[in-house]
RNA sequence: CGCGGGGUAGAGCAGUUGGCAGCUCAUCAGGCUCAUAACCUGAAGGUCGUAGGUUCAAGUCCUUCCCCCGCAA
């Protein structure tokens, strides 16, 4: 094994688009594996924090640091000109967060490949990662794809699994997903370009799609089963967190587990409150909150939370 | 100056109109129980975020600064 038989990692030039830090890790990985990185797009820097203050977005830092060119148009879509001038023999996408016109997709020879947080054809879309817990997969994972104007609808060159495990949140699984993306691109570049991989259609009929997860989402829905509740909150944790209403004020479950599948309260309700665990009535089960956090306090273990909140048992969440 | 909540024992909180600093959990010692996330008894653990001010007296009232959190962007 090893690069550089055929290709020559340093002649071939490559653009990297990516904004969050699932997309930094694997930038990071092919710079220092050796590739040729000649510049990299990536969304517009936001204001981060509470103060607002413009912090570069996480690909940024990385190219920062290995004085990688950076770009960061407004609209991709508009504004693609720069690209021709970097005449990159391929572009690697990895969560870049706008839609990639065709006109990018014409301009690099080796064309434009994607790596995308799902086994697809399931979860074509924008939380692929989200949508494996929500649902209670055992197992997702990351494809590398080609890129087409349609989104996610591109051939299919390789795939690397990855196991959920009940301690997985969105967090964790962001992580490995990252690594095994890392792992993918890494494996398999050498082989894309020197046109081993012939790739595969996807199958239609086999096709799912995920949204983006809108901030209302984030509030949970009592009329939704404890299953689904646990998908949910381990879906949205640890950012931004899913939360209901205690008090009319936001309490976010950071970490819960299915109990039981009980009924002896009102929907909504605290059904046990002590040492034992924090339950809470669903409509067909209980689910048991395990790290919470009310509005304006910290997040903290359920057992803490009931230090200084000794009448929740019997509230009302709504 | 975007809006709001908060900093009190290792953790989470209470502290009324200023008047001896408390509760729950954890910890330590002892007891009870076939047993326990149970129960009983006792102990240790605090410059009440910082700096200044008012007062006979400040956790509490006024001012400075620091830090944490929720929202908004």
């Amino acid at each position: 094994m090893g690069y550089g038989k055929k290709m020559n990692k340093k002649s071939l030039r490559i653009v990297y688009m990516g904004t969050p830090e699932i997309s930094a890790s694997v930038l990071e990985r092919l710079v220092l594996a050796g590739f040729n990185i000649v510049g990299l797009v990536a969304q517009k820097d936001k204001p981060v924090g509470r103060k607002g203050i413009l912090e570069p977005v996480p690909t940024k830092k990385v190219a920062m640091k290995y004085d990688i060119p950076i770009f960061q148009p407004e609209k991709i879509r508009l504004d693609y000109e720069f690209l021709k001038e970097i005449n990159p023999d391929l572009i690697i996408t990895l969560a870049y967060g706008q839609i990639v016109p065709q006109g990018v997709l014409d301009i690099p020879r080796f064309g434009a490949i994607n790596l995308h947080g799902s086994l697809l054809p399931k979860y074509r879309g924008a939380s692929p990662i989200q949508a494996a817990l929500i649902n209670g997969d055992k197992v997702t994972g990351v494809t590398l794809m080609e890129m087409t104007a349609k989104m996610d609808a591109g051939r299919m060159y390789a795939k690397k699994e990855v196991e959920i495990s009940d301690n997985d949140n969105a967090t964790s699984l962001f992580e490995k997903i990252s690594l095994a993306a890392g792992d993918l691109i890494l494996d398999s570049l050498e082989d894309y370009v020197d046109g081993k991989l012939v790739g595969v259609e996807q199958d239609e009929s086999l096709v799912s799609v995920c949204h983006i997860i809108k901030p209302e989402q984030e509030k949970l829905s009592l009329m939704m089963g404890v299953k689904e509740l646990y998908g949910w909150v381990r879906a949205l944790s640890l950012e931004p967190g899913a939360y209901l209403l205690l008090d009319e004020e936001k309490f976010k479950i950071f970490k819960a587990s299915i109990a039981n599948y009980d009924v002896t309260g009102e929907v909504g309700q605290i059904v046990k409150a002590d040492k034992g665990g924090l339950y809470l009535q669903c409509k067909d089960g209980q689910l048991s909150l395990l790290e919470v956090q009310k509005q304006g306090k910290k997040r903290m273990d359920y057992k803490s939370f009931l230090n200084g909140s000794p009448n929740l048992l019997n509230q009302l969440l709504k």
